[in-house]
DNA sequence: TAGGGCCTGGACAACGTTGTCAACTGAATG
DNA sequence: CATTCAGTTGACAACGTTGTCCAGGCCCTA
């Protein structure tokens, strides 16, 4: 333990450089640069010495002078909102997929929905000079990020659009998959529907509660405004607002879930309520084909919008300069039994 | 585009360096380094100045710069099979957390359960200089850490042991969890108890696959060859393997699945046969609760899987320099229904 | 054999930051 | 008034790498 007192400064043990390599290989600096790197301009003969010098003594190409030196990190930053949200593995994955066949590492956190933890963690991966980011905004604003764009970071949003600044985003259809979610449901005679979403300050959110409404126009329904619910998606309120519109006097008969999380928990509900009701949800979960009824769902392509997203990012790493554009890819709509479930009249 | 094309080594679109604060404030280099670190002996006035040209500029410290000259990046590097699995989440995001406590990004990817994929993104991580290493690992030889450990790469294994290095490791108990949950179905009844697990070459899959032994054996019980299968997750080889042991002329009356994939596809295939089938899974599942039956689980704690790792990660950074060490969490069996299905009899 | 070109190898500066250290200021002390 | 001292400030080197550029040595040709 006196050793690591001793040696305040001491960080990597004092690992070799290259200059370490070259003189051990009795070569210049230079040329062992070039070994590693691979570069041409040096006899077998000569590499060779210095590849058993590198082997010898443990080196390591310092990435750290490399970024310093070539400008490039050959690293991507991705927030999102919520490592643990199965929704976002999928995404998470498929970006990482993309930077590893680019090259890249990837860099990540979560925003836990907090602006300013966004907004702090962005910075923060400014400051390690990411080559490109990839973000799910949490807040709404994001003129902070100009300074960043304009010196040349590039920047994709996903699953909802930036704030006040004009960037590349990728998104599902929200609005197309909540209206078709709703629909379905008019068409399966449902006149009172339920909509249960985010936090409507949440762009998906809005979205998701104009095609709500849309549908319900479209079919000639009115839209009571207490079958809307909106706020927190954490279970206690959920479930307090499912209850509301079943037991109200005039109580739904179907329920749109705006999400993964809204949906578990409707789910949950409806399982202890005596009379069936109709369910839609937003987002498709794992094992939803086995409950009983299966779940009908909105579904997304997480992976899709992932690898989209990142796609996007590295085209414009590689020099594509055009203007930043919206793509909404489509969402697909899953009967599986529980969005089928015909209005309970008593 | 004319302009990408003409200075091929702009990166940053020639971002502002302490330097042009420096200028612009008429101030020192050093001055600015102080007030962007908060250092002390800045007059506020002279900070105020500082403070105007780096709004004025758009200034962000280069942290590349930064890091190459501090030795330390304040980042840690983890590595996990399958960045979309949900059973990682929760430990990606436990992980996240305390690394963001400590003021530390997390750069993080998929091994896909290849060693030599393993391998090359641990290298690169440490090329990068993470500060730590948390890694899922997926093959079984890390000596080729050796050289990077001694150097000064604190590293903790998570989920599996490391092979043939001695490191600091956090495990669930598999063997405990998995005698648990088999006896948890020998009390229930039943004797003819079949085994679905994966390759066992994966560590835990070896100890679970112990652990059914030793509950077996334990009730005084033969184990069947015919009864026990191990090898790839896939959907299609459980299907088989399951089917078999059901159809047999002696069929097994009881499943214990030997992790989340694996139970997914077993659930899927008990409710397509006509008689009852008792099931414990390891690994708890989202909506396990909702499914008729519930299902019973051997759970681990995910999260605090890699809260402790990571707990132990920093507190190496931070110089406690004990002999590594082995922690062993707890299961925690959760009866829903499907475990305590009695023995089908015809 | 001299001149030319090609190949290999190395010296040096630069990337943007921080640590060291010395110089300067103004005030307080004798 | 000289001296000291604390508090500010900036010049400079260093972190480990890569790009530039030049020096030799070699082979080929005239």
């Amino acid at each position: 333990m006196a050793e690591t007192e001793s040696r305040p400064e001491l960080r990597y043990g004092n690992r070799p450089t290259m200059k370490d390599v070259a003189a051990r290989a009795g070569v210049g600096l230079k040329t062992v640069s070039r070994v590693v790197n691979g570069e041409p301009g040096v006899t077998p003969d000569t590499e060779q010495r210095v590849q058993e010098a590198i082997e010898a003594l443990g080196f390591r190409r310092n990435d750290s002078a490399r970024v310093l030196r070539k400008g490039r990190t050959a690293s991507i930053g991705l927030v999102l909102e919520d490592l643990a949200d199965p929704f976002y593995g999928p995404l998470n994955r498929a970006v990482e997929e993309v930077a590893r066949a680019h090259g890249a590492l990837l860099i990540n956190g979560s925003s836990a929905e907090d602006p300013a933890r966004e907004q702090e963690l962005v910075l923060a991966l400014c400051a390690r000079r990411v080559d490109g980011l990839i973000v799910i905004p949490a807040g709404d604003d994001h003129r902070y990020l100009e300074p960043e764009i304009a010196a040349g970071v590039a920047t994709v949003f996903v699953d909802r659009p930036a704030g006040k600044i004009d960037a590349d985003v990728v998104l599902s259809d929200s609005f197309g998959g909540a209206r078709e979610g709703v629909a379905h449901l008019i068409g399966h005679g449902h006149r009172r529907i339920g909509f249960i979403g985010d936090q409507p300050s949440i762009h998906t959110a809005g979205e998701r509660l104009r095609g709500y409404y849309a549908a319900m126009e479209a079919a000639g329904l009115p839209a009571d405004d207490a079958w809307v619910s909106l706020g927190s998606t954490a279970p206690e309120r959920v479930r307090e607002a499912v209850t509301a519109m079943l037991d109200a006097p005039e109580p739904v008969t179907a329920i749109f879930a705006g999400n993964n999380r809204v949906t578990v928990t409707v789910v949950r509900v409806l399982a202890g309520r005596e009379h069936p009701v109709a369910l839609v949800g937003f987002d498709d979960i794992e094992l939803a084909d086995l409950l009983r009824p299966g779940l009908t769902v909105v579904a997304q392509d997480a992976a899709l919008l992932g690898r989209t997203a990142a796609d996007r990012l590295f085209r414009r790493l590689d020099g594509v300069n055009d203007a930043p554009a919206r793509v909404e890819l489509p969402t697909r709509l899953i009967a599986r039994g529980s969005g089928e479930i015909p209005p309970y009249t008593r």
